[in-house]
DNA sequence: TTTTCTTTTTGAACATTGTTCAAAAATAAG
DNA sequence: CTTATTTTTGAACAATGTTCAAAAAGAAAA
């Protein structure tokens, strides 16, 4: 009988069409103007049937904020060939970078968007798997540059959270629009050739 | 006649005793779980006369967003007297983290919180000269540190910019809670230690 | 004071949100 | 074909931001 097997296959599908239909949404309107019933409409389903998948609103959030992260950290395992860990550490911030500005309402999801408590508590447990490996993926550049003698009177695990908190303050200002107030053409762009150059003299 | 006077002052301190209501709210259960129907409460008038004087909950916000860069702006005023440009640029880090972590939900509405669209337009028009005058204030204490020889080879206004993203980017990391995914006692204290380090050699 | 006019305040009412749940529809098993 | 199970539905509820005609309060005029 493979009845049962079938329809977990289908219910998988189901609930993959009805995040990717929020997805798309998310990346169109941004987070916070996607309704359930716009999922709901997106993917023909009627609002009941989207609860019956996902507890509530933050359940999905929550899918898409790990599958995110996925993708992140996926991207990052890209650059493990790069064998000079300080260019590594470069690539690592290009990567971020890029992968913010293509999905901006992603990356706040990912990284601003108030976390409901089922979230924080999730992170508190090992269900954060996700974003823990991809700091860690930082903190073993961070760590490899150190050993080859750059960074020397530097802290690596705090070291790895301010070149993370540098990066993020780049993307999150930007994003949120806030760093129109600079006179620069492309902040980001510009704030990261400065970043860069500071990288190359520590 | 001083009755229009009198009640030109009434309308104020309404005016005022709504946004304070408002920020008090803010301030303990955060920007995104107050609603109108709270304030009006806390202010012990109605719903109906909180519209009266703010066109909607947008407006309330931006009087908020408004007023932190005052408060912002004024304590890093006081550190006009610091001589020493690079001294002076570690003041202001020290103030800016600070001023976040003690105000978390202000610090959101300021610089994280999606900007309705009236908000982005004031930005565009002069309407936001508190916050340029804030960031304004970094650009010149770095103007000011490359007069006297220091950060040689790099761009003035782009430097501002990603030295607060850094600063920017611990806060906001903080606030947001990801900041827990180190392994750090006090991640913002520790990556500003580093942040020091770097400055001091450049 | 009493009447008229103006200003301020009110809260019922509306549309939209997230969410629930009994019932209907579809499917599987007997 | 009948019964049992699973899946889907959408009406219904509470809470939100917002509006607006009407009530209450206050000022001016008589």
């Amino acid at each position: 009988m493979g009845v049962s097997e079938r329809k977990a296959r289908e219910k998988e599908d189901l609930r993959n069409l009805i995040l990717d239909g929020a997805m798309a949404l998310f990346a169109e309107k941004g987070v916070a103007n996607v309704t359930i019933r716009n999922i709901a409409d997106a993917v023909e389903y009627s609002i009941g049937t989207v609860y019956v998948y996902f507890k509530d609103k933050n359940a999905i959030l929550h899918a898409l904020h790990t599958k995110g992260f996925s993708e992140l950290r996926s991207r990052f395992q890209v650059l493990q060939h790069v064998s000079d860990p300080k260019e590594r550490l470069k690539a690592v911030g290009r990567v971020y970078v890029d992968f913010a500005l293509e999905n901006p309402n992603m990356y706040e999801l990912m990284f601003t968007v108030e976390a409901p408590l089922d979230f924080v508590e999730a992170w508190s447990k090992d269900e954060w798997d996700e974003g823990r490996a991809t700091f860690g993926f930082v903190r073993d550049v961070v760590r490899a540059c150190m050993e080859v003698g750059h960074f020397q009177g530097h802290q690596p695990e705090a070291l790895a959270f301010l070149i993370w908190s540098t990066v993020h303050g780049m993307c999150s200002l930007a994003i949120s629009r806030r760093a129109k107030v600079t006179h620069l053409d492309n902040p980001v762009a510009q704030a990261h050739e400065e970043f860069l150059k500071i990288i190359d003299v520590l």
